[in-house]
DNA sequence: CGACCATTTGATATGGATCAAGCGATGTGG
DNA sequence: CCACATCGCTTGATCCATATCAAATGGTCG
């Protein structure tokens, strides 16, 4: 099981920051705050978990390089992606003993991990530091709302979000260099992949996008995928 | 979906309504932490506007009596409900400065109002209140992953939910009594008013529910229905 | 080359939306 | 106090978007 490593290389290369002031709001950057400081660096493989749902919360990861997915496994066998980590995201910060999400290694990546204990430890004696606790908490929680107001669009205007949301995280904010496969991108809009990849040809044909290769994309036209972004 | 008739809901919060009711007898709650200390109550006549999403989010509101709900209205006119809130519950609290959803009375209610910078400057003194409002927004953000986790369900199991999850909050664990319209569960559920109804007449037909009343409901087979609740 | 996996495309089925009408409770004005 | 308008809810008929089932295509690797 190789990882496609022009993908892999692609995908972590791009970890530099630079706010190509578009007409995009500022961004939450890779915090410069105290998960710097501490925890050692760990990769992982594509596709290897890293951590399962209802394993204790011991630690904190930050994304270094590659991408992560969080997930749940619904009872019916249903997977629901949370959320795709890239490059100074943090995840698996939980407040209660339980991870509350699975999370696996999308492409080759690493990250950097922090003991849990120790950053509560020091929330508790540095209020800037518990200030960024609840600041990393409620940017999920901005984020897991915005999710949920996806979910109950139609397929295209979920797909022309999810590919605006990976424009805006990507350098070259016209093209889009998948590393999920469709079933990745059905199971974090909701849908399934017949009708992600359906949709994507569909809004090739409307020229809203081109499709060079299936996990590149183009947009041609940034502005009628935010019109669809109703 | 029906916009306007959403909308009408709001817009026709009768003119006539009571709004005298500014000095109720304060009803002591059970919850602890430091949102006791400090804030007036206010009152607010249905369908009354608490405050409206973008508004500078000075307050922070805990629900004393009655109930609210939160909710933001998409761009096609659609209205999606966040959470309804009851006693107890906390509402409102935001790191940003303005307030990310829009909060209504459900009915005649009353919360407490707290100044935000009030809360901030003291959790900066007081490490244990800088954790309350993390478990505050954590609490927040677990019940926003499990809403997006039922928006991806079927009706059944949408409206099976939301019935297990009001009974939760009742004293009679068997008894429902709903204080919120349909449309005001449809547009919580992400279904409309039709898809409700009909839903909720084919529960009572599988004898999992009972209808005396359109807003109360007796749950004859719980187990059944948490089975729904895959 | 051949096997395998990811993706696309096609045909059909279906759950929920939409459009439309009926019904029961509640309140209002004559 | 009744007649009637109104409102919230239910029920019926039909439509449509997406799921499902099925097969073809294409890319990758041994």
């Amino acid at each position: 099981m190789l990882p496609q490593t022009s993908l892999a290389e692609s995908a972590s290369a791009r970890s530099s920051a630079r706010r190509a002031a578009k007409d995009l709001p500022p961004k939450p950057q890779p915090l410069a705050g105290p998960l710097e400081l501490v925890g050692a660096q760990m990769a992982f493989a594509r596709n290897e978990e890293i951590y399962g749902e209802g394993e204790p919360a011991e630690y904190v990861y930050k994304v270094v390089s590659g991408m992560v997915r969080t997930y749940k496994i619904l009872s019916d066998g249903r997977r629901q992606i949370g959320a795709f980590h890239q490059p100074g995201d943090v995840f698996g910060l939980e407040i209660g003993d339980e991870h509350s999400f699975a999370a696996e290694a999308v492409t080759d990546s690493t990250v950097l991990v922090i003991k849990r204990s120790t950053l509560v430890a020091q929330a508790a004696r540095d209020s800037e530091v518990a200030r960024q606790l609840w600041l990393l908490t409620a940017r999920e929680l901005e984020r897991m709302q915005s999710h949920m107001l996806l979910l109950i669009k139609s397929a295209q205007e979920r797909v022309a979000a999810f590919l605006l949301e990976m424009a805006e995280r990507s350098d070259d904010q016209s093209t889009v260099e998948l590393s999920m496969s469709r079933q990745d991108i059905a199971d974090y809009l909701g849908l399934t992949i017949e009708t992600v990849s359906r949709t994507l040809t569909q809004l090739a044909e409307t020229a809203a996008i081109e499709l060079p290769s299936s996990r590149r994309i183009v947009l041609r036209n940034r502005s009628a995928l935010k019109q669809l972004n109703a």
